[in-house]
This record gives structure tokens, sequence and C-alpha cells, in this order.
DNA sequence: CCAATATTTCAGAAAATACTGAAACAGGCG
DNA sequence: CGCCTGTTTCAGTATTTTCTGAAATATTGG
């Protein structure tokens, strides 16, 4: 690995922490630097720099183009693919989020549908499918959560989580403003 | 493996899912059967319904305690451990939310500020911080978030989490309201 | 303390995953 | 076309991770 020690120091750490997620170390390591560098690489320079074979980076960047992370350029008299990330760190979370879901969210909902469809043969298959329907629940509120904030501009959503739980107050403040005293307060409801 | 076919869908699922996110999936079934459960379950019991071998289990077991992610009781007359999982499925996900954010988040956050306290020998180094700092931005802002609704009720978050983005049009009313009309409109400051 | 039962540890086997080099493939250009 | 440059594929190898059975280590009741 040839690389100045504070960019080696992220990259090994960021392969490291991939293959806790799930994701192949030398996948990790290639986004680490594409992420650092200022200029997007082509695949002889990532080798040159992580010290780790063509074929393997080859794959690693089949693999991350396959989850929308890369964008690829050219340069003009060239006519290898150069990789960089994009500019804007949000969204590659938001395609990161959009990604795991789609490839294990979802087909988890679609299961707990199927299984949830089922005719319980016995009482221990009747609790397991109450559990089951509270984890259905659970993620489609999650889901749903997400998918509205999923659609919120960047400032938006940062001003949000910059709140964070101070937007109870705000909801509660809301609450006594717009609500009979003495009634039930409701929330969630259409608004508008 | 010798379970009801329903129960067994549903374990074999959340096996592979936890695969693919760093969980083995040994771990992963044997948490979803104790999900699914009505009753705890002891060592034994988790072996032939699984059909794995007993010191499987016992690792597995013992990675679910580190993770505190069950809970053990005892039953009168039987000195054999039971496990079961938290009734509440909310606790569930805030217990492993909470875990994962102290092995994976808080090492790269620390691994952050060291890499940012370094002096950049070149600017390739420099650029590299500055997109580290990024990172770390992002991180600090996410993680300050969910500790804040970390804090909540599980009713409060659901109503959050209900709400979704429609938040924001509460707080755009909030800012009608209170703000002088014509100045530029300020939020995420200390409020209350 | 001993016997009986339950659990954990651990070295080696098995399985899964990642990595490599060589060969195949692609496409642009004279 | 035929060559050059660059990319991908793939079978075999290496590495890592998971799993097992046997032995060691508790723990409890008598």
């Amino acid at each position: 690995m040839n690389l100045p020690p504070l960019i080696q120091a992220f990259v090994l750490h960021f392969g490291e922490m991939g293959s806790r997620w799930g994701i192949n170390r030398t996948v990790g390591q290639i986004y680490a630097l594409l992420y650092v560098s200022s200029e997007p690489l082509n695949a002889e320079e990532i080798v040159e720099r992580l010290g780790v074979s063509r074929s393997n980076v080859s794959m690693g960047l089949k693999e991350l183009q396959a989850w929308n992370l890369v964008r690829l350029q050219h340069r003009p008299g060239d006519r290898r693919d150069y990789f960089g990330t994009p500019d804007d760190i949000w969204q590659i979370v938001r395609t990161l989020v959009d990604e795991r879901k789609k490839r294990e969210v979802d087909p988890t909902m679609t299961m707990l549908r199927e299984v949830l469809m089922q005719e319980p043969a016995s009482p221990e298959e009747r609790h397991a499918q109450a559990r089951l329907r509270e984890m259905h629940d659970l993620f489609e509120l999650l889901t749903g959560w997400y998918a509205d904030v999923q659609r919120l501009e960047t400032e938006r959503l940062v001003q949000l989580l910059t709140l964070g739980s101070k937007v109870q107050k705000i909801l509660d403040m809301k609450d006594r403003l717009f609500v009979v005293p003495g009634s039930k307060g409701r929330r969630g409801g259409k608004d508008t």
C-alpha cells in the first residue's frame, strides 16, 4: 500500500468497517480512497495505491457501480475510465440507504407479508405471526418515514436533524395552540 | 431444521439477512427463533429446532448476550438457562442501534478526529482532510440527532416518525407565526 | 466432597469468501 | 483487418469465517 499516512489510516479503517457491515474489505478501501482523492482515479492508479491485483480492483469497481456509488469520467485523449465519488456526501448517504433498502428491506417486507398471509396451523404459529406483524409494522413505519425524509432537500433535512427531539417541543406548542383545551391531544392526522 | 414452515421461512430469511449485515448466520437464526417463540428456550431446544451443534448455539448465545439482545430466565427446579428477546420490539431496535454505534461509529469518530489533528504534509493530504471533516461533521450530526431521539419515549418517537416530513410544514408555520416578516427565517437556534 | 447436569472453550475440519494471474473480450485506430 | 490499449471473466488458490466434537470447566444437590 502506497499512500500518505493520513490517507492510509482512513483507508484501512474504512475497509475494516466495511467488512463489519457486509462489504468486502477491498471494496471499502477503494471507496475510501476515491472519497478522499481530489481527482478521479483510473483502475491502474488504484492498484498502485492499494497494492491489490488489477482484477480485484476491477471487481470492486463493478460492485461500486452496481451500488450507484461512483461517478465515471473520461479525460480527453485517454480512453481509460476514471472513477470518483459524488462531491456531496449527503448524496452518498442517500444512495447507500436507498440501495440497502432495495436489497434488504424490501425483500424482507415481501417475506413478512407472505408469511402473514398464511393460515397459522397451531397456537405456536399464531404467536409467531403476531410477532411478525409487529416487525412488519415497525419496518413500515421506518420506511415510510425514510421515504418522506428522503424527499426533503438536504438543507431542510439538516435543519430537522439539528433540531432533534426539540421538534417535540414545537409539536407540543402547536397542540396547545390549536387543540381545544381538555380534549385529547391528537397528532399525525391530516394536516397541511 | 425442525420448525413449522411459517417460522422456518422467517428464521432462514433472517439468518440470510444477518449475514449481509455482518452478523453470522447462526446468530441471526437463533435470534429469529427466540423472537417468534412465545416461551423462552434453552440451548438444547435451540439445537433441536435449528439442527446445529450445541457449541455453535453456545457461542451464538454468548454473542447475543454481549450485544445485550437477549433476556436470560430461569425456571424453578431447572438449572438450565432459558433465553428470550425483549417483548418490546422497539427495545430491540434501540439496543441494536446503541451497540452498533458503540462498536462501529464511536471508533470511527475517534479515528477521524485523530486524522484531522495531524498536520497535512501535502495538498493531497489537505484535500483528504477537508473530505474527512465533512464526514466527521455528518456523523456528528447524525449521532447527535440519534442521541436526542433515543431519549424520547417510544410513543413520542412513533408520533414523530409518523409525521415524517410533515414536521417541516409545522416548523414553517411556527416561523411564520414567530419570526418578524421580512427577516431571514432562522431555525435550529436555542429554543424553549 | 462427589456425582450429575449444564455450559464453555478450543483445536481442527468444513464452508464461504476474497483474491489472483492468465486468458478472453472490447473497441478504437491506422 | 490486425494491433494496441484497456477491461472483464474465471478457474484455481489463499484467506477468513464458521462450525463441530471432544475435552475442560462450572454449578448444584446430596
